[in-house]
DNA sequence: ATAATAGTGTCTCTCAGACACTATACC
DNA sequence: GGTATAGTGTCTGAGAGACACTATTAT
């Protein structure tokens, strides 16, 4: 086969694919998404989980996630997810991975495609006490920094225990913060992860909590200043016991250099 | 709604996901992958691309793909189908992002995991003469450097004609194009597209080819060898007509820091 | 010897980190 | 005034770009 790549066999599978091949012939994979919904709160990563009531993986911690609609866009259907089982909608909303391991449910193959959302936890905390199986879970994140590999990720309690996550749920929270510690310098990840007017200390904040370690504050200032992406309002916090920091806002994505 | 996120309906959805749903109840998108195998010649970045022999998008060039076999992973679906429509394996083969528009083919639902491949352009110039349809096209990609955006693109002729592209694949390409120049800088992107031992010439010439715009020299030379990812061999390049550069080889992915 | 590219040494500019200092709020 | 954090000015070290120079091969 290496030797003749265009072979009989290939050229009519092929032309079986060309001719308008009825889907429901041979079985195929069913397609979900999930999204791992994110925020950053007292200098913690968290996201917001379902317990399973049901087997398997019954009493371990899942993403909210739904079946892909025949007439819906993947992203269309990430944000339904988000609105039927968080109640939460117009949030900044990225494509992750797909995963696709034959055997990560033990039911039937399900070939999931993953999302990730961010949202300020000023929008999150009402609401969540009406179900006691959705709640916002801690997240272990190993490694600091861009290099490093973040997951597998699990969940912790209060006191710090571990909560176990279904399924390969746990790699894919793992490649979520991955993918949060990469883009971080150059999309627009911090600021939406608070409200829209923010302190430099803030921003700051949740950068150290997404890489795991502190920054350099001097040099973080200088940065942020210099790369045009946020604006002075003018405006400054009020009550903090000391000296109030300027209120800043984000400028929204453009282009430099 | 979104004042009551926990509704019966959804409870009720939940649960019979939970139950252990049978896929084959209600219609599902089909799931296929795409692969663009893309490597660098003379400058030019290029893709194995096959002209279409019927419709829709007939005589346009498309990305080799397969749909997805019920029990195996996408990764091995994606190694099948380079196999199978270019009879070419164990090369570097990685995600890239997953197309579910509703509308991007017109006789079914598709959603399309796209990957992307390198190679080494000496190993793929054997055998192309097998099959007319299926050829190396060179690729044109907009902008420069990492922070511009790259697509769509479309495919170019010896003569530097446009060459459409079916369905949404100048997308997909467009998105190739992009990766690779973001993770140019710290994943083994270029060595992929050489022989085991290179000189720096040559995998500056293919950084440059991938960015679209030139580097500088002294720079790229030490940055390589302090990032202690190449490996001297001691030997040389062979009648060159000019003094020959020392050969280096790809010691491996290593973390640094 | 000449042409052409490989490879080295050094200067400058930019930017991150570090540190010291001043500013301004609440108590 | 005391305390805590905001915000500024300046020094230093690391690394990229630029340039000049030397090295080595084929012709």
């Amino acid at each position: 086969m290496a030797k003749k790549p265009f072979t009989t066999a290939s050229t009519t599978d092929e032309q079986a694919f060309l001719a308008g091949y009825d889907a429901s012939q041979f079985p195929h994979p069913s397609l979900t998404v999930d999204v791992a919904l994110v925020t950053a709160d007292g200098g913690k990563l968290k996201a917001v989980l379902v317990q399973r009531e049901q087997h398997p993986a019954r009493g371990k911690w899942a993403l909210p996630g739904t079946f892909v609609g025949i007439r819906e866009s993947l992203d269309e259907a990430a944000q339904r997810a988000l609105q039927t089982k968080v109640g939460i909608s117009r949030i900044f909303l990225e494509q992750l991975y797909t995963f696709g391991q034959p055997d990560r449910d033990p039911r039937t193959r399900v070939v999931s495609v993953a999302y990730y959302a961010l949202v300020d936890p000023g929008k999150l905390t009402k609401g969540f006490a009406a179900d006691q199986r959705t709640q916002l879970i801690e997240l272990s994140a190993k490694g600091t920094g861009k290099g490093q590999a973040a997951g597998p990720v699990h969940g912790l309690d209060e006191q710090g225990k571990r909560l176990p996550l279904a399924f390969d749920h746990g790699d894919i929270l793992g490649m979520v913060v991955e993918r949060l510690r990469g883009k971080l310098d150059y999309a627009p990840i911090g600021f939406e992860l608070l409200p829209k007017k923010f302190t430099l200390r803030q921003l700051q904040d949740i950068h150290e909590t997404i890489l795991g370690r502190k920054l350099n504050k001097d040099s973080f200032r200088r940065r942020l200043i210099a790369s045009g992406r946020i604006a002075a309002t003018g405006e400054h916090e009020q009550a903090v016991g000391h000296r109030p920091a300027e209120l800043y806002r984000f400028k929204g994505t453009q282009q430099r250099h």
